[in-house]
Parts: C-alpha cells; sequence; structure tokens
DNA sequence: GTGAAAGCGCTAACAC
DNA sequence: GTGTTAGCGCTTTCAC
C-alpha cells in the first residue's frame, strides 16, 4: 500500500487517522491508491498498535418479563450511534454475565461496555468498576457511586401519568405494573415508576395503588376484572407493561366501559406503540433510541479522556391521544 | 506471564490453544499463572498473528414489516451459538448494507458473516461471493448459487398447513401474509409460503387465496371482515404474520365466528407464540433458535475447510392446539 | 511535511 | 516436550 502511493507506512496511517497535517498532493496520491487498491487497514493491527479496538460491547437482556421490541430499538439505537462515531458493536447476553464482560474488556476486544436491565443491586456493577475501561449503563441501580447511568427518568415519568390523571379529575387510579418477577428481580425502572406513582398519588390525595402483571391477556383480562370489581370507582388506569396494553384496553370493553369516557389510560410505552394502539393512547415515551445514542455519545467523551455527569435522567414527556379524557362525573 | 511460569511465550500460547502437546507439570504450573495474574491473551495481537479474530458478523434487519421478537430470537441464538465456539458476534444493521458488510470482513474484524432476511435478488449477494471470507444466508434468494443457506423449508410449511386444514375436511382456506412491502420487496420466506400454499391448495383441489395484510389490528380487521363477506364458505385461515394473529382471531369472533367451531386458525411463527395464544394455535413454528444455531455451525465447519451443503432446507413441524378442528357441516 | 524504526502482544515455523 | 525467533500490519515516537 505504502509503496504504491510511493510515500511511507507512517504517511498512510498518517492521512487516514488525521493526525498530523500532510500536503495536499500526498493525501490525493494516498486515497487515489486506498481506493485503487481496495486498501482496509488490519483492525487487529491497529487494534495491537494503539490499544483501541473501535468496538464496543452492549449487553442486552434476555430474562423474563423484559419487552423484546423494546430492547431491540434499544439496540439498534446503539449501533447506529456507535458507526457514526466509527465505532462497531459486540452483541453480548446477559446470560453471559460478569465473565462475559470480564472476557471482552480484558482481552482488548472492546474499548468500551454498555449494560442494560440494571438491577437494584447489581452483581455487574462492582465488576465494572474494576475494569480499567469506560462503561455506561442504561438504567439506574440503587447505589450507582460513581459509574455513569442514563435513562429516562422513570420516577418522573409515573409522576406525571399520576399528574395527567389528577389534572383531568381523576381520584381512583391504579399501576398495572411490569410482571412480577421484574419487581423481584429489583429492576430499577419498575420499582422507580411505582414509586414515582405512589408519591404522586399521595401529593395530588388520590386513591391508587400498585399490580404487578404476568405480561400474558389472560393475566391483563383477569387482573382488570378484579381491578373493576373491587374498586368500582376506577376512573384511570396507568399501564407500564407494553405487551399487555393491548389486552388492558379490550379488556376494560369487555367489561363496559369505554376508553376513554368510563376508563383513561396512560401508557409508559414506545411513542410508536401508543400511536397505532386503539384508541391511540396518551403515552410517556420510553425514548430508546435517545437513551442509546446519549450512552453511545457518553462512553466517546469517556473514551476521551472528557468528563461526564455520573448520571443523566431524561426528563419525561407526556403526549395526550385519545386514551384518556376528563373523568366522568 | 511467561516469565511468571518460568516457560516460553510459545508454550503459553500452546498450552491456550492446545495445538501440541505439553507435559501435566508445564500446564499445570501455566494455568497457574494464568489464574494468578488474571492473564487474558490480546485479541488484536491475536488476531493479527493467527489471522483469526474469532468474531463473526450478524447483520439482521429493520425493514418495516419485519417481526422484532423474530428477529430478537435468531440474534440470541446466534449468539449463543457462537459463544459455544469460543466466537463472539458482531452486530450490524441492514441500514450499513454492503458497505458495512464489506468493512468488517476486508478489515479483518470478523473471520466469516451471517445475514438475515435474504430477498430474492438480494443486492448482497455478489459482494459475499467475492469476499475471501465465509458466509451463511439465513433464507433463500432466487439465485444462491455456491452460497450457503439455511431456513425453515417455507414452501412446505406453506403445504403442510393446507394439508392439516384439508385432511379436516375444509374446503375453502386463506393465506393471511406478510405485509405487501415484504412481497413487494420479494423477500424470499413470504413468497415461499405463499408458493407452498397455492400448490397444496391447487393439489388437493380447494379454493384458497393469499392475502397481504398490513402488520396492524386495524388492517386485520378489516381484511377478516372482506373476506367473511367475499367468501361466505370460507372456513380455514393461515396466517403468517406474527403481530395480527392475535386480532385476526379476536376479529372473527367478533364477526360471529367461533375459533375452531366455526373457522379453524392456523399460523407459521414461533411456537411460544402459538402456546401463549386464545386459544392456543395450532402452528408451523418457525424455529429460530435451531436455525441460529445451524447457522453458527455451517460457518464453524467452513472455518474449518469442512465442506457444507449448499442449501439447508428444515422441514416443518405442525402442531396441532385447539385453534383447528373439523370443517363445520 | 515526511521517513525510519521501534514496538504493540501474540502465533507458528523451526530448532533441538 | 519446550525454547527461539520471525513475523503479523499497523501506530507513533524520534529525527530531519
Amino acid at each position: 500500500m505504502a509503496r504504491h502511493a510511493g510515500v511511507s507506512p507512517s504517511t498512510v496511517s498518517y492521512v487516514l487517522s488525521g493526525k498530523r497535517s500532510i500536503s495536499e498532493e500526498t493525501r490525493r496520491r494516498v486515497r487515489a491508491s486506498i481506493r485503487e487498491l481496495g486498501y482496509r487497514p488490519h483492525a487487529g493491527a491497529r487494534a495491537l498498535a494503539s490499544s483501541r479496538s473501535n468496538v464496543l460491547a452492549l449487553m442486552i437482556p434476555l430474562r423474563s418479563g423484559i419487552a423484546v421490541p423494546v430492547v431491540m430499538q434499544f439496540a439498534v439505537s446503539v449501533v447506529t450511534a456507535a458507526r457514526r462515531h466509527d465505532h462497531d458493536v459486540l452483541l453480548l447476553t446477559q446470560e453471559e454475565g460478569e465473565d462475559g464482560l470480564r472476557r471482552v474488556a480484558d482481552s482488548a476486544l472492546v474499548d468500551a461496555l454498555i449494560v442494560m436491565d440494571v438491577q437494584m443491586r447489581d452483581p455487574r456493577l462492582p465488576l465494572l468498576r474494576s475494569l480499567d475501561r469506560p462503561s455506561v449503563l442504561i438504567g439506574f441501580p440503587a447505589d450507582a457511586g460513581d459509574l455513569t447511568c442514563i435513562d429516562l427518568d422513570f420516577h418522573a415519568a409515573g409522576a406525571v401519568c399520576v399528574q395527567h390523571l389528577a389534572g383531568l379529575g381523576h381520584r381512583e387510579i391504579a399501576l398495572i405494573g411490569s410482571p412480577p418477577e421484574v419487581y423481584a428481580r429489583q429492576t430499577g425502572y419498575a420499582q422507580r415508576v411505582a414509586d414515582g406513582f405512589a408519591a404522586a398519588v399521595g401529593a395530588h390525595g388520590l386513591a391508587g395503588e400498585v399490580h404487578p402483571c404476568e405480561a400474558t391477556a389472560d393475566a391483563a383480562r383477569a387482573l382488570v376484572a378484579r381491578l373493576l370489581a373491587e374498586r368500582p370507582g376506577l376512573t384511570g388506569v396507568l399501564v407500564h407493561n407494553e405487551p399487555v396494553v393491548g389486552p388492558v384496553v379490550r379488556a376494560l370493553r369487555a367489561a363496559g366501559r369505554r376508553v376513554p369516557e368510563d376508563v383513561s389510560v396512560v401508557a409508559l410505552c414506545p411513542d410508536e406503540m401508543a400511536e397505532h394502539a386503539e384508541p391511540p393512547l396518551t403515552s410517556v415515551a420510553i425514548p430508546a433510541e435517545e437513551v442509546g445514542g446519549r450512552a453511545v455519545e457518553l462512553l466517546m467523551s469517556k473514551l476521551d479522556g472528557v468528563p461526564v455527569p455520573a448520571a443523566t435522567l431524561l426528563p419525561p414527556t407526556l403526549t395526550r391521544r385519545a386514551s384518556s379524557a376528563p373523568a366522568p362525573s
């Protein structure tokens, strides 16, 4: 390659990296040779010489109770953002656990790591602290210490939904939440929504409790039936459980409740899902695209030695659609 | 590392790779040092010296009309299988296209490639042929040439569903298929199901046509309404479109048709989905786990220089559940 | 603005 | 059964 362009290897390297100034003429010749020969620098050699692999690890959750399409959105947005920064993404499954993270980090296969589905007391936290590579958590554990975390502000999200319903005059509401195992695992976001919900319920003087719900239509139907029977005054529901959003609405209707005339429904889910529901749902978006993108940006800053805030909480945005209305009088 | 164990670097390498015999004593000492020092070979150095990165590329589809959870199942099974063979997986999105494949292959970032969502005339085919690295397609293009392909035998899958319905005495049936854009792109599997369906309909002397359907509940409802209006004798439906399986069943019921007493429904979808539907659906499984695993095995064989068959078609398995019954008389 | 050369940390061919 | 050594193909100091 270098000889084809009539320059030294280092010059080729510098043309590619732009780390020192090159004469217009030389740059042109090198570029021409690159195109002609279809030259690509060898990733391994590069990683060895520069101790940068330009690869990020992304560990995605697999466990029951997680919404697969949502996870996929995160993954895609991470890959897309990484490519913008000339990085690739290595896919790890949660199953690999701490060993997987250690393996790819210590072997210098990756420069940095992103982990999703963070639990309150996550066993990966001490490991991530001990690694000499930067990492970003999508989600907040109970005690992050100085680990970098980013996520939607789920506490505020839960609260803003309650506030919306309270503003519409609803007095008795309920949260249909994630599957029980998600709470049992102490997965941060589920807990935080419940907390934000409860806090706002208290602040607004409403009645309202949290009901975990399996991610099946049957479970949703059963729960709705129970709620309607036990809480005749119920007029507002917040659903934070993607797969049962549809079933909940249908169960309400099957029980003779109109949405939104009799019962208002607010969802905490990706916008696209809320838009395409029947009826379109008032919702707080889970901004997978933005979270994934920002996670990568944070990592890039850290790799460049630029300090970043330890916590990034994205404020929730509630979009009003057809599923919520003033409480019936 | 080598000095800590009191051996030469090559000995460490050989202990790790097992490529030559090592005395029990030496192996023990080396292993002990590895553990003590927490030593991990540098992935880049290894790739450079051995021209093997032990990384596979997986390009996943993103385009509209594809069922995200199904794609995710493939991805997870590929990662899991790859790890069994001591390989990692680099995630590429379809958006990266041919350039992305070329980039990771030519830079030696990956040893081999897996591409999903293959179209009949896929622009990536010539590229894959030109690369000097092995690849496997999950799906079949119109003309695979000597490219290695694996997938469920969708033609047979379509046919076996028709056969099942014919055996139950149904005479008028319909295929509710993938979204129109999937056919328009000439995506292999959609076309093949339709072909297998049509062939079997002919062979059994039935009446039946193919109806593409958008992946929304609204579209499903509208299509079911139209079918019931235009085809009063319709008693059997094959659904090959994951997101609308539920909506189709509900639309039939809403129209006063019992499932399976009045209309039998057969689905072509992952088993898990069919099991959890209401009612549980007679279905032909999309064996994501097996396809992903086999794709990796094929790649490993090719990397080892072992020849593999160009085409692997997994035979369909129909599982009878509660949604199909003899045709009403 | 450019080149020469010393590694980066392994693997594998070649010794013995 | 083990050690020696020559690369693998880059990046980056150092020199000019």
